[in-house]
DNA sequence: GGATAATAGTTGAAAATGTAACTAACAAGA
DNA sequence: TCTTGTTAGTTACATTTTCAACTATTATCC
C-alpha cells in the first residue's frame, strides 16, 4: 500500500471534479435560457425522450429521490412545460406529458446537449471517448 | 445529427451518476466514523496529504468556494482536527495544520480510500484504469 | 369484508450550499 | 501619509437538498 496517494487519484474525487467542470458548461444553457435547476432539466429530458410516464418511473430510471423529482414536476407545470393526468388503473399515480412548450424546450435544450457532449469529448478519439462512456456506465452500475 | 440522444450517453449526466454512486461508499466510512461532510474531509486530506497551508491555498488546490473551505476548518478545528496559527507574514492568513487526532484520522481515512478506489478499479484492467483516471483529469481541467 | 402493509406523491423542518456583502489586513502610487 | 484597490477569511440571507412524517390509494391475506 503505497504511502503516497495524491487526490487527484481518487476514483470519488476525480469523478465531482470531471461532473463539476463538465455540468457547468451546460448548466448555463438550462438555467439563464429556462431558469431550470439540474433536477427539472432532468425531468424536462426523461419525458421528451421518453414519453409520458409517472414521477415513479422517471425516479427508478434517474435515480432522483422522489422529493427532488416531486418539487421538480411542480415547478415544470407552474411554467407550463407538462401536465399531469391521474391514472384510471392507479389513482395515486399520475401520468407526466410534456405541453408544447414544454416540447420545444426539451427539443431546444436536447439539441444543446448534443452539441456540447460534442465539445466535451473533441479532444478524444471516438475510441477514447467509447471506453470512457462504458467506464462511466459500468461504475454508475447502469 | 441524431434524433435519439438517451441521458445515459450525455457526459455530464453520466458523469454526475458516477460520481454520486462512487462517492456514497466512501461517504459511508467519513460519515459514519467521524461525522464529516465532503468538504470536511478533502479538507482533512489536503492538510494529511500536503501539509500545513492556509485556507486560500486549499482553494487554490481544491477549487472548492472558500465559504465552504471557511466553514470546514471551522468544524474541523471545533472538532480538534486542525489547528489555526496567523501568520506573521501575513496577518489576515493563517496556517492550517493537523492535530495528533486529525493526523490519525486523516491516516485512516486514507488507507480506507486507497482500499475503497482498489475496489472501484476492481472490474478495470490496469490500463483501462489508468485511462479513465486521464480521460477525467482532462475533463476536469487538471 | 376488514385489518394490515405497501406504494405514489406531497409537505415541513433542518441541514447544506451559493451569493453577496462584509471586516481586517496588506499593497501601491500620488 | 492618504487614497484606492486587492486579498484572506467570515457572516448573513436566500435557495436547495435531505429527512422524516404525512395523505390517499391500492394490494395482501386472514
Amino acid at each position: 500500500m503505497p504511502e503516497n496517494f495524491d487526490l487527484q487519484d481518487f476514483l470519488p474525487y476525480l469523478l465531482n471534479l470531471a461532473a463539476e467542470e463538465a455540468s457547468l458548461g451546460f448548466q448555463v444553457l438550462y438555467k439563464t435560457r429556462y431558469g431550470m435547476l439540474r433536477t427539472e432539466w432532468r425531468v424536462l429530458f426523461h419525458l421528451g425522450r421518453y414519453g409520458e410516464m409517472t414521477a415513479k418511473d422517471i425516479c427508478d430510471r434517474s435515480r432522483i429521490h422522489k422529493t427532488k423529482v416531486s418539487r421538480a414536476v411542480a415547478k415544470l407545470e407552474a411554467r407550463r412545460f407538462l401536465r399531469r393526468r391521474v391514472q384510471d388503473t392507479d389513482r395515486r399515480a399520475e401520468a407526466l406529458a410534456l405541453t408544447d412548450a414544454g416540447r420545444a424546450a426539451y427539443t431546444d435544450l436536447q439539441a444543446q446537449a448534443q452539441a456540447y457532449d460534442a465539445r466535451l469529448t473533441a479532444g478524444f478519439t471516438p475510441d477514447e471517448a467509447l471506453a470512457l462512456r462504458r467506464a462511466l456506465q459500468r461504475l454508475a452500475r447502469l
